[in-house]
DNA sequence: CAGTGTCAAGGTGGA
DNA sequence: TCCACCTTGACACTG
């Protein structure tokens, strides 16, 4: 198992996620964003090793305007050294590199230029894994989309359209349950279709779920991860106690925490913590999982 | 320099 | 048909 957080570290002293308006984008702005963004993401990925922390999400704001028209740098060339570094250093700590595309990006759209630019959007994705040499255990993770008052088409269309993708796409996909419109249910259904292996977001399935209990789920989740896959990965997050409904928890409840992991056994799998404080709460799951070795052990894939 | 309106991109649901 | 809301963070303008 390992534990991660998504996209941002507060101690570091620097974002790996820096933007800027498409009003002041010039090739220059681009190109110095971009390179303190790669700088500060292996300082991230320092970090995490040094602290045990071996899953990340990448944000997709490390190249800025990557998939907009307005951007001609041909980054993966430019940046070709420092993506290889960055793959090395992934590797070499043994590490796991996730990536969510944002809201906007939806393959099951009615709408062709919203999916077209979608597609662009997941290129962008794929290329950036792709220039870190990383293995297909490395996943776009993405949401199933909208509904468009006719849930089993729009199932449908997904399916239509996932096989219309570039392969350097289909091939790092993964889908992940959401909070109000698809199930892990539903996914399961798209994964038997397309193969795609699905993301168990654990704070999702309370909120939009069957009742099934997380180890049922994580059952069946898990036989969607092929060994090309690598483990199940896994989202983890909490309701911030009195907050919005979906609002996520400021810190981890470390004993709420050590009870999910004790429900979750014998089932291993990848967990991004995706609290508000980050790798704060991220270094406290390092330290209970050390504290009691049992959460490692005897966990197998589902 | 603190406060805050707005940001490339979508979808839903209520008025 | 229009608009607020979803969630999150940060840019960049305002005073």
């Amino acid at each position: 198992m390992r534990i991660g957080y998504p996209c941002i570290n507060r101690t570091i002293g620097c974002k790996a996620n820096r933007t800027f308006r498409l009003k002041s984008y010039s090739e220059e702005r681009l190109v110095t964003t971009v390179q303190d963004n790669l700088d500060c993401l292996k300082a991230m990925l320092r970090f995490n090793a040094a602290n045990s922390i071996l899953f990340l999400r990448i944000a997709s704001d490390l190249i800025p305007f990557a998939s907009h028209p307005i951007n001609r740098v041909d980054w993966e060339k430019c940046f070709s050294t420092e993506f290889c570094q960055i793959g090395d250093l992934v590797r070499n700590f043994g590490m796991r590199i996730s990536m969510h595309p944002d809201q906007f990006v939806v393959i099951n759209s009615p709408d062709t230029d919203v999916f077209n630019r979608s597609v662009a959007e997941l290129v962008y994705h794929a290329r950036v894994l792709d220039a870190m040499g990383l293995d297909m255990t490395a996943k776009i993770q993405l949401h199933v989309g909208g509904v468009y008052r006719d849930r089993k088409q729009s199932m449908e269309r997904f399916t239509q359209r996932f096989f219309s993708l570039p392969e350097v796409v289909r091939r790092r996909l993964a889908i992940e349950n959401d909070d109000r419109l698809y199930t892990f249910r539903d996914c399961l259904t798209i994964s038997s279709e397309t193969g795609v292996p699905v993301v168990l977001d654990v704070f999702h399935h309370q909120v939009n779920g069957s009742g099934d209990t997380v180890k049922e789920v994580l059952e069946m989740v898990g036989s969607t991860w092929g060994d090309e896959h690598g483990p199940p990965m896994v989202d983890y997050s909490l309701q911030k106690p009195g907050g919005r409904r979906g609002s996520h928890a400021a810190s981890l409840d470390v004993q709420v925490f050590a009870r999910f992991l004790g429900e979750t056994r014998p089932y291993d799998f990848d967990i991004m913590l995706e609290i508000k404080d980050k790798e704060e709460s991220a270094l406290r799951a390092v330290r209970l999982a050390r504290e009691d070795e049992r959460f490692f052990e005897g966990r197998s894939k589902g």
